[in-house]
DNA sequence: CTAAGTGCAAAGGTTTTGCAAGTAG
DNA sequence: CTACTTGCAAAACCTTTGCACTTAG
């Protein structure tokens, strides 16, 4: 279904199916949230000559495409997932590294507030929350 | 006091202080939340020579001293802000990019919905919050 | 066929590193 | 004086761009 889809909508727009742009996507979905280069080192175990380029480029097209999007967690490094599952927020853990994921609607009563008291509209999956995570926190008191 | 406190941080830890140091920590409370590059025009205004370089050790410096927190507001660029004033929450808009604040009590709740219920222990002030804002939301509908 | 897509290499921008000269304490 | 700091230049990174070759449709 994900490469029937993607060939729908580049076939909408006059775009070309290839395997390279199968493969970035499925490296996407399998990868759950990945920088380039971890989505380049993916595609690599299937087709080791895919170029890095090439996975910057598709990754921007699956973007405005609207079948990825990229959120900022850590340092510097945009991470790309799928669009379509379940809207969900980051937490990263400073300590060690780890991201776990949140439902979405665990922001909801403060993105209502953001709207209400600010008129600001809260774009959910971008959202990253920084700070220590429970296996971490264990060794606080 | 600014200076002050710089002075006996760096003191304690067998380091010097220096004017670059100085005019780093100054530059960062001035902008308020300022990437790399901002921090070193604003220093420049005051001591030209003060290299680029200088800056980043500075700010990686005064991180560990606990006298600045980075954040990563837009797209790879982190942004440092100075540590002990009220801690705030950013918001960023997506279509404009202006940066507001927040008092960070506005993320008590979740903050605390999080410990309880996760574990897990938010970094309020390093938290960025992705969205539309109001300027540019009073477009819709 | 023909235009879109790819790989390669090189450019662009930002951050880091090595080292000799400068300077706070 | 001593060793911490700095400035400079070069390296290391990540991401983007130009161009000729390849290939989907």
């Amino acid at each position: 279904m994900t490469d029937a889809s993607l060939a729908a909508v580049l076939r909408a727009k006059g775009l070309r199916l290839t395997a390279q742009r199968q493969l970035v996507l499925e490296a996407v979905h399998e990868l759950g949230h990945a920088t380039p280069d971890q989505v380049h080192a993916k595609v690599a175990e299937v087709a080791a000559g895919v170029n890095i380029t090439t996975v910057y480029r598709t990754l921007e097209l699956l973007e405005e495409l609207g079948l990825v999007t990229h959120a900022h967690l850590t340092h510097g490094a945009p991470t790309f997932h799928p669009v379509g599952e379940a809207q969900h927020v980051h937490l990263v853990c400073q300590n060690c590294a780890e991201v776990s994921e949140l439902p979405s609607a665990f922001l909801a009563p403060l993105a209502e507030s953001l709207d209400r008291e600010h008129g600001f509209l809260l774009d959910i999956g971008h959202v990253a929350l920084f700070g220590i995570c429970a296996g971490c926190g264990d060794n606080r008191g």
